[in-house]
Order: C-alpha cells, then sequence, then structure tokens
DNA sequence: GTGGTCTAGACCACG
DNA sequence: GTGGTCTAGACCACC
C-alpha cells in the first residue's frame, strides 16, 4: 500500500504524511472509515510506531483525519481539508513559479508545461 | 544586505547560499568582482567564517563563484550557470505543479496566477 | 581497512575519499550495505568526526553512497556512478596522455605500457 | 607570451612553471639563452616577483635552468632534463591508466584514444 | 545511536 | 590577509 524510499533526504513521517494525504486526496480512503492502528501501520512499514504517530497528528492538525479517543483515527470528510489544501498548494506554486521566472524561463514555456501536465491526465 | 532567519529551520549556509544566488541571477553583483571574504561576511552576519565558505563552496560548485585561494572568490559569468539553473527550476516546477493538480487547482487557475506574475514584473 | 599518510599534502578527506571509491569501484563493499559510523571511522582512522563527514559528502556527491540521516551511510548500487565516472577518468586520462606524447614518449611506448597493465590484473 | 588562468585551483608558482616546461621542451626557447629576470616577469604576468623566484626554482631543479650567480637563469640544454622528464611522465601515465582500468575502461578504448591522440599531432 | 549543523580556535600555503 | 583544512566540543532532529 505504501513504499517507503528510504534513500529520500526528508525524514520518514514526512513521507508516510505525504502518501496518505494523496490516498486521501484521491478518494482512495472512505471517508470516516478507520485508519490502521499506528502500532499496525507501522508493523506493517516496518517503522517505529512514534513515526506513524507522528504522521497521524500531523494529518489531523492538516484535518485529513479525526481522532476519537479510545477508538482510533478516522478518515475526515473532504470539506475539512480541500480548501486548506488548495490555499497552500497555490502559495507554493506560487513562490516556486516566482522563483522560475527569477531564473530566467519564459511565461511561454511555462504556459507550455502546463497546458502539457494538465492534458497527461485528461488523457487518463 | 543579507538578512538571517534564525527562526527558519533550514541551515544558515543555505539561507546564505539562497540569498546569493538571488543577488548574482538578478544581476546586482557583476561578474569577475570580489565577494566579501569569508571572515568579513561572517563578522558582517554574526556567524562563524567556516559557515559563510560552507556557502561559497555550495555556490562554486553551482557555478555562481570561482575561488582562488588566497586572493577571494569572484563571480562567476552568467554562461557558468545559467542553463543549469533554468532545467533544475523547470523540472522543480513541474513537480509542484503537478502536485497542484492533485490538491484540485484548475488549469485555469494556474494559467490566470502565471500571467499575474509575469506582468508583476513587466510593471517594474 | 583504510590507511592514511599524513605525508601527503593531499587533505585527510580527499585520501579518504580516494580510498573508498576505490573498495567501492572494486566491488568490496556490497551494494546497500552500512558504512561505518562517522564516529566510528573517525575513532578508527584517529581523525575527528567531521573530517570523515566532509568525506562522505562527497562520496554522496559523487554517487558512490547514499545517506539516510539518523540511520547511516550506505553503498549505491553500481548504477549511480559508473558512467559519470568512466567520463571523468577518459578525460583525465586523455590529458595525461596528451602531456606524455609532448614529453617526448612514442605511441609504442605506452602502448606496450598499456598491454602490460592490462594483462597484470588478467593473470589475477 | 604566457597567460594566467587565475581561475585554476593549482598555484600561480606551478602554473608559470608548467608553461615554461612546455615552452623549453617544444624548443621555443634557445639552449643557453637568457631568462628574463624574475623582476622582469613579474611585472610582465602582474605578479609578485617571489612567485617567478620559485617558478624558477622549480624549474632549476627540475634541470630545465641553471643560475649563474650574479648572471641570471639560463636555458639549460635538452640533456639535462630529457630522461628525467620521460620517467617521470611514464610513472605518472601508468598510474593514471591503472585508475582508468579500475574504472571499468577497457584496453581498446583506451588503444583507441592512444591512436587518435597521436594521429591528431601528426597532421599538424 | 545516527547524521547534520554550527562555533571557536588553530595551522598551513599562497601571494 | 585570504581561502583551505582540521580539531574539539556542542546542540538538534530523527528513529
Amino acid at each position: 500500500m505504501i513504499l517507503l524510499d528510504y534513500r529520500d533526504k526528508r525524514p520518514i513521517y514526512e513521507q508516510v504524511v505525504e502518501k496518505l494525504e494523496k490516498l486521501i486526496m484521491g478518494g482512495a480512503l472512505e471517508t470516516d472509515s478507520r485508519m490502521p492502528s499506528v502500532r499496525a501501520m507501522g508493523m506493517d512499514l516496518a517503522v517505529n510506531p512514534n513515526t506513524i504517530q507522528r504522521a497521524y497528528n500531523q494529518l489531523e492538525q492538516e484535518g485529513y483525519l479525526y481522532t476519537v479517543s479510545g477508538r482510533g483515527s478516522f478518515v475526515a470528510p473532504e470539506s475539512e481539508w480541500r480548501e486548506g489544501k488548495k490555499k497552500k498548494m497555490l502559495a507554493e506554486w506560487r513562490l516556486v513559479t516566482e522563483r522560475a521566472r527569477e531564473a530566467g524561463l519564459t511565461r511561454e514555456q511555462l504556459a507550455g508545461q502546463l497546458n502539457q501536465i494538465y492534458e497527461e491526465v485528461q488523457q487518463a
């Protein structure tokens, strides 16, 4: 389900967060369904449960999960995180785009890439 | 000239690298002009000279500076780094744009932002 | 395993890099096997851990190692460095050969040496 | 006559040595002709006379020059340095060739390059 | 425990 | 004085 890349420079918990974010965003995990316990997922990924706990905490903070004491963590409804995520992504995208412009990339080049990226998914 | 943000989680030397990259890319530093000595800039930023040296080393590796031992570090001509930088930026920009698409941002939204970012600079 | 030559004018970290390059190139270190920690190898060679870290960093940059913060450094698969190394070596070899020609060495002399060098290893 | 590359990592005096070696080896400087004084050549290259002195010293040690106290430095006859130079070059060439072999370059590749390098000069 | 960063202070070659 | 290297010792995040 999740594959870790140990050669990645980022901490493990961040990779777990990223993968789970994608799964939730992509609709692969149903709203209000129960997430595996930190211990179970820790076993599964051959990783310390603390690391999973940390990932869950961050996901909860970002609105992807909600926790019921003593019951576990559950997938939050899209409304909880959709807008926040969009805002964050847009801010990051603007930053990177500005740096791209400073590096000498033209508007035309980026516009071309943009079309390409959105067409790829259209075909799929 | 350079302001450090000690609350930033990135290492100091990386912040220095980033700021100097921008200055050089923006043409603020003339080709072949001498950079401040590692000691001088260390004093200036209230930072250990070794930290500055690390930044200078990275900048040299990326082609922004060239160093003459015992004489100082100098700004490299644009031809040394321009193409490499463009390639790296384009790759990064594609990654972020793909993630933006996955987060639900539409092509129209991004295209609008793109125009806005490039118009800003046109006015300046 | 590694012997340092303190009379050598090259920096220690470079000597370490060179020796480890040879070990990895020669296949003496298995892919994905863990390198000694910087502290351990520092103790071993009676050298500051920072010096070893510098060597590891350079090896990582050249593609011989990959590092997982908090876990250790590991031997990268051959595919990571083989081609780059070949190119660099060929360039260096051409330079030295041209200088040998200028010094008056004949093509026949060098060709003879060449055969000798490659036969040595054939016997082994 | 001599062009210094300030971006070269090697010390200046070494560059001067190298260039003068080539000139003498190539026969551009007549045997027993007088070299410019260290002061004159220092002026010429916009370099400290000490640096030139150091280069002359090394050239003398390698047999390319001989010094007559109070008269100056003179170009030594070829017999003085030819054999020593060949030996040194051959040793260096063997080292680099062995490293090339270790890096995975084949005998055929190097033999091909060898022919190419010697043919270039034949045409000239 | 690991690697990553930083500091303070030292010595060296070079020019 | 400059960059380059090295040491000893410190603190941090991650696991």
